[in-house]
DNA sequence: GCCTGTGAATCCATTCACAGCT
DNA sequence: AGCTGTGAATGGATTCACAGGC
């Protein structure tokens, strides 16, 4: 057994989000036990790929027999802290932050949007579906305090997104996502995770265009 | 110079994207050329790891001057292939969906929504901000074909997604990009990108803790 | 002197292969 | 027999350090 005070590699992190994923139907399907290769298969990875992972946290499974399902489950929610329940708040009340705050799998999940802001004033005041009024960026550090705010989603314009970073960290916010189109800068002391998903695009392009080239179009 | 049929690194092609944004700004501010170093520091990256990143695909730097914008950022296009319009359709018209087809980034960027569609057949119709309207999954296979779609955007529900993914690769898709929290499979000819913004949240979460862990709470 | 381009060295992650337990 | 846990081997990617050219 392993303690895991040694470095856990990042892409391990990651991969344990992924292996929730399949565990969490096969809980409901009343699966009770499941082996690192069917793991494996469901999630694309290679089996011992998904045994190493796990090792870095402990001995979860049964020589034999595989891992038991639920007690894996609730094992990942541990390490990875799903297991409680994590403030959030976002900026910028665009279509993607909209979406972001009324998406039903973040709450079933432990994480709550406990304010939502946005830096146009003319949005201020407007009551979004989810229950939050939009509130004005000058009220970021009274309620990031009040409301004990762990993690920042910003979803703001590419022009905004630092200051509104600079706001966020300013007033203790300890871990950024980070959804606009550029590096955002943060103190050492605050994460800060990167989506563009224009990248995920360029990416397809790529790949699309040298598969044209190796063989023929049809 | 190295010829651009040597086996690119993944990653390379993904932080190829990221230069290119920062890139678009100097363009625009007026600064006629970059160095290593500083595109580096704009995108939390090391100096010749850019350097090695365009080194895979020619030679465009001027030595003891460094790169001209214009000309590197026209270079990363034609390498991405961004320099032309790629055709996309989604499935899945909640807020996610209804948030992907309105960004006005993919537009620019040459990604093109050709059509939208949803499982659930009372969305069906309705038209949308950007002027689609919804199709029925049932056409599918008609549309794809017609409109020459090249990428496929998932955006239902998770118990929904596999069959979509199955109906969008037999109607000749070559490439997916999935938003359900599922591994979807498809044959190997079909590219598929995953984004769980799930799993980005969880990363957050677990560095929080360790956080927490290493130093006192405030 | 300055900054790129690149082999060599280092670092990190994945996979193999088998010992160890049930 | 079956499947986990893990050292060893492999395979990649990042970084270093310097040669090469402006």
């Amino acid at each position: 057994m392993m303690s895991e005070s040694g470095k856990v590699p990042a892409p391990t992190i990651e991969r344990l989000a992924i292996y929730s994923r399949p565990l969490e139907d096969l809980l409901e399907s009343g699966t009770p036990v499941v082996s690192s290769e069917r793991l494996a298969i469901l999630c694309g990875v290679n089996p011992a790929q998904v045994r190493k992972d796990l090792a870095y946290f402990g001995e979860f499974g049964v020589r034999g027999l595989g891992y038991e399902v639920r007690e894996l489950l609730r094992a990942i929610r541990t390490i990875l802290a799903t297991d409680r329940v994590w403030h959030l708040c976002i900026v910028g009340m665009g279509n993607l932050g909209r979406a972001l705050v009324e998406n039903e799998n973040f709450k079933k999940r432990g994480y709550l949007f406990a304010a939502a802001f946005d830096v146009d004033n003319r949005k201020v005041g407007e009551r979004l579906r989810c229950g939050l009024a939009i509130e004005p960026i000058a009220k970021i550090k009274e309620l990031v305090g009040r409301l004990n705010v762990d993690i920042g989603v910003i979803t703001t314009p590419q022009e905004d997104a630092q200051r509104v970073a600079d706001l966020l960290t300013d007033a203790g916010v300890k871990s950024l996502l980070n959804f606009a189109p550029l590096q955002v800068r943060a103190p050492a002391s605050c994460f800060v995770e990167h989506v563009d998903l224009g990248v995920k695009l360029e990416n397809l392009a790529y790949h699309l265009t040298r598969l044209r080239g190796a063989k023929p179009h049809k």
